[in-house]
DNA sequence: AATACGTTCAACCGCACCGGG
DNA sequence: GCCCGGTGCGGTTGAACGTAT
């Protein structure tokens, strides 16, 4: 019962005997990469060509990593799991030297059950709700409605919104228990990892932006959700913005920051709302172009970091190049990482 | 010591996609 | 446009191993 690109062989199943690892090795030594439904019969293979593809990928071939996976690995998997779903292969190319199977594998047996026992759904990554269903309660004011270091102000939120509230509520909740806060005021991390894990919730159905770096007059737009990516979007602050998602400050004013580069400059955008159950406007205030600092890594005024990879305190590595794409566009990111950095110069 | 139960992970299967004829 | 072989992907399986009873 072989596959049919193999049907006429007579092949064998099952785990791979030593000999037979030594022959598949000793055919991509000699020959080389070949079609995969040659191989078996170049190698001298009782096997399917498909099980000696899998053979080769997931255990073959020299440039796997093996052995446990690191708390940054862990972290990459989680993080790119929340934006792309259960599309290991795209995951595992973030994780040099592991394999899809491998990652599905550790997802499946380790992080799924870590995220339950945090009470995270592991499929949508946001937190397991209670009496779920919160209520809108006729598009009234609802600040404060959260157990939260931040609130939100559900009216401030236009209804092009692309965010729902549990989602947001969901995040800054995350975010609550994740930032120690003495009366409501955030304290400073100590450690940028751990005010990345604190952000590191759902993102998913945000559509990531980013500048591009090559031609700053265009941007490039990352439609995780739809798996398309479209380039040469005319660059704007909306195409920078998250899309109607921020934090609600003291003065409960929704306030978003960015980088324009139609301007080359950093923006905030304050979100007003005129009356309760009215759209919103928005009132862009150019700032100037800044460059600000967390735990000694720069950040330019679109959030990217100047570096593509850094150093954790815990002496972990992480390359910021996904995180520029998929949360610093997010505008909370800068944000926060804003507020923290100014606490502590403020200290 | 024997058995049951739980976990891990290599491997398989079916499907989708792609390119060539 | 259709067919077909090759390839890649994701869900699932089951042998091997670990732990509890």
């Amino acid at each position: 019962m072989g596959h049919h690109c193999c049907s006429k062989q007579k092949v064998k199943r099952g785990l791979w005997s030593p000999e037979e690892d030594e022959k598949l090795i000793r055919h991509f030594t000699t020959h080389g990469h070949t079609c995969w439904s040659s191989v078996p019969k170049l190698a001298g293979l009782q096997r399917c060509g498909k099980s000696c593809r899998l053979r080769w990928i997931n255990y073959l071939r020299s440039d796997l990593k093996r052995g446990c996976f690191t708390e940054q690995e862990e972290r990459t998997i989680i993080d790119v799991h929340r934006i792309l779903g259960n599309r290991w292969a795209q995951i595992a190319k973030h994780l040099p030297g592991r394999t899809d199977n491998e990652v599905k594998n550790f997802w499946n047996s380790c992080i799924k059950k870590k995220l339950i026992s945090q009470g995270f759904d592991p499929n949508t990554h946001n937190l397991f709700s209670r009496a779920t269903t919160t209520t809108h309660q006729n598009n009234k004011k609802k600040a404060n409605n959260y157990t939260s270091v931040f609130t939100i102000d559900e009216t401030s939120l236009s209804s092009n919104k692309q965010v729902s509230m549990d989602m947001i509520k969901a995040s800054l909740a995350a975010l609550s228990t994740n930032f120690p806060h003495t009366n409501g005021v955030p304290e400073y991390q100590t450690s940028l990892s751990q005010l990345y894990e604190s952000l590191a919730y759902n993102y998913k159905n945000l559509v990531p932006t980013t500048t591009n770096i090559e031609n700053p007059n265009l941007a490039t737009c990352i439609d995780y959700k739809n798996q398309s990516n479209s380039n040469n979007v005319s660059p704007s602050s909306s195409c920078l913005n998250p899309t109607e998602f921020g934090i609600i400050n003291e003065n409960c004013m929704w306030t978003v920051t960015g980088f324009d580069p139609s301007n080359n400059a950093h923006e905030e955008m304050q979100i007003v709302h005129e009356q309760e159950g009215e759209q919103v406007q928005v009132q862009e205030n150019i700032c100037q172009e800044e460059v600000y600092k967390v735990n000694d890594y720069e950040f330019n005024n679109n959030g990217r970091i100047a570096e593509n990879n850094i150093t954790y305190d815990d002496g972990s590595n992480f390359d910021f190049e996904f995180v520029d794409s998929a949360l610093m566009p997010c505008g909370i990111y800068t944000n926060v990482v804003n507020s923290i950095d100014q606490l502590a110069w403020d200290c």
